[in-house]
DNA sequence: TGTACATCAGTGAACGCGCGTTCACTGATGTAC
DNA sequence: TGTACATCAGTGAACGCGCGTTCACTGATGTAC
């Protein structure tokens, strides 16, 4: 039944009926209402749905204690495999993270920053971040994430060569991130630019 | 006519009807045809009209040559008020950049893209950024440009010293990518993280 | 200055259609004793 | 093992409604001579 997401792809959540969903189960209309209230329960349930596949994305990923080394392409790498694989869940995230129905919106960004939150605690476990303020490194965290969570909306419109561009170019994003944050601790109190 | 946006506040583009349009307008339904030929030109010049005001802001900040000193935190306060005195055409772009209609989406991006590759040339302004590569110059943009975008969709929703946090936030961030950028050309060749 | 005509924004009635939701129902599966 | 009942997913008919689009129209404003 939640594979009616496939829609998704073409139209925004709020643009797609009740009727249309059935349909595309090979339902009844009526069948519908054994499942959800109405349309926004759906919607939050696929918003469940959609950060379960990211979180197992990310489960396996940090159980790798190799991933310490050369950490921005691998992980860039299965990112990119991730957006691949959920390319719905991706899509649906990222739409209606901006998109009009208000608890919806609620629903996806309090995620995100969950993300961003799990993230800032892997940045603790680099050697130089270690000493930080926990508030610089959720400050660094936030940027990483929406660098990669917005690479990824890119990504589900690119195919090959300009797919390997957008990765290329988080890449080097992600590096000079990295390169800040080598002297962040370092820098004086006023910045020039 | 246009200002019949004040709908797009609430819900997005493609979930909203052309009576509703013309009613919100005060006008029969058959008078939007002496407009437009449907909703999707409505669409297009709606994003003419938003990047219109976005180049505007641009335009008179480029006018003031003192802004190179202090640019971060001068830069993100000319953001906010524009956020906060075109929140529709924020909001618009925030929604439809990732929205259910391609045409509008492809607009978006392109705008974006081109507003992008602007700040590039500015950067050039920079002493330490004159002679690095077009590319990475493009790069650096990118980052800045999404960082720049993403919070102003976040100061949609954000009100008073939620808005302060999310704009001292955002220069810390650009803070750390102008210190990256000062390694940039001196860092070696391979990266540890 | 007058006259004739063109252009233009807007109108109301009408069309066929897909919508969300309700209702009383069916028939298969699970549970209690 | 049988029997009676509850639960459950799903059904088709029906409702009133708002939708996009067409049509022939109106009346005000602009333009040519």
């Amino acid at each position: 039944m939640q594979a009616a997401l496939r829609l998704l792809s073409k139209n925004s959540f709020d643009s797609i009926s009740l009727r249309e969903v059935t349909r595309a189960a090979g339902v009844s209309p009526t069948a519908f209402y054994r499942h959800f209230d109405d349309m926004e329960e759906l919607g939050l349930e696929l918003v469940d749905e959609s950060f379960g596949s990211l979180h197992a994305m990310l489960r396996a990923a940090r159980a790798d204690p190799t991933l310490y080394a050369n950490a921005i392409p691998r992980s860039l790498e299965i990112v990119a495999r991730h957006v691949a694989e959920h390319s719905d869940h991706v899509r649906f995230i990222a739409r209606e993270r901006n998109g009009g129905i208000r608890r919806l919106r609620q629903a996806i960004r309090r995620e995100l920053r969950l993300f961003a939150d799990e993230l800032a605690i892997d940045l603790a476990g680099f050697p130089n971040l270690r000493d930080w303020s926990t508030e610089d490194r959720r400050m660094m965290a936030g940027l990483i994430a929406e660098t990669v969570v917005h690479t990824s909306t890119e990504l589900l419109d690119a195919r090959g060569e300009a797919a390997d561009e957008l990765v290329r170019e988080a890449t080097q994003q992600l590096r000079l991130i990295a390169l800040g944050a080598s002297l962040w601790n370092k820098r004086d109190s006023r910045s020039s630019q």
